[in-house]
DNA sequence: CGTATAATTAGACACTTGACTAATTATCTA
DNA sequence: TAGATAATTAGTCAAGTGTCTAATTATACG
């Protein structure tokens, strides 16, 4: 469980989240959207995995990732758009 | 906002904030519930305060601390009682 | 005032984290 | 099979985190 909190602490992943809050998107997809490399995204990726926060699934040559969506998951993107709601997030 | 993840991803922070639940409680008392050296308590509780996730008073010799109770200070204290349920917690 | 108690601040140190480049794996297509 | 593309793994490094002991600050009380 130490891993979801551990997980959100960083501010790419919890945008990340957000990202994925909107539908699935590719791990290339994810990377056009911040000024990180492809490998530092895949380690962030990783971390979410390990958090059980998103699922991957691989189409081709695609790796296409998405919200864990349990009751707990929907409620940490709820928490996630109340503090982007409250102020300045990330 | 970034440092109320940050303190949320720490077991020690965690718990202490589940204490503080059930009631103020003085850095003395919290530092007792845990193998943890007084001083490194109060970075603890440094950090909570910082994220304004707590309230400090003092009477006398003691530091009173205690949950601040916003609305989404109440939510967080929700979310870690049904991560407490779900499974294994710190 | 001087000593004891409660708590914090200062400084050091090992471990973790997030970033990078280089190399590797997996898949597609000509 | 060879080459291109998507993504990950490996290895490195600076910065951050959590811990400790020692020293300091603040209050109480005899």
């Amino acid at each position: 469980m130490d891993g979801v909190f551990k997980a959100l602490a960083d501010p790419t992943r919890r945008s990340i989240l957000r990202l994925l809050n909107g539908g699935e998107m590719t791990a290339g997809q994810l990377s056009e959207r911040f000024q990180i490399s492809a490998p530092s995204m895949s380690h962030h990726f990783n971390v979410l995995k390990q958090a059980d926060l998103v699922v991957a699934r691989r189409d081709g040559q695609q790796i296409y990732y998405s919200l864990n969506t349990t009751v707990f998951q929907e409620m940490v993107t709820v928490i996630l758009d109340l503090l982007k709601a409250e102020g300045n997030n990330e």
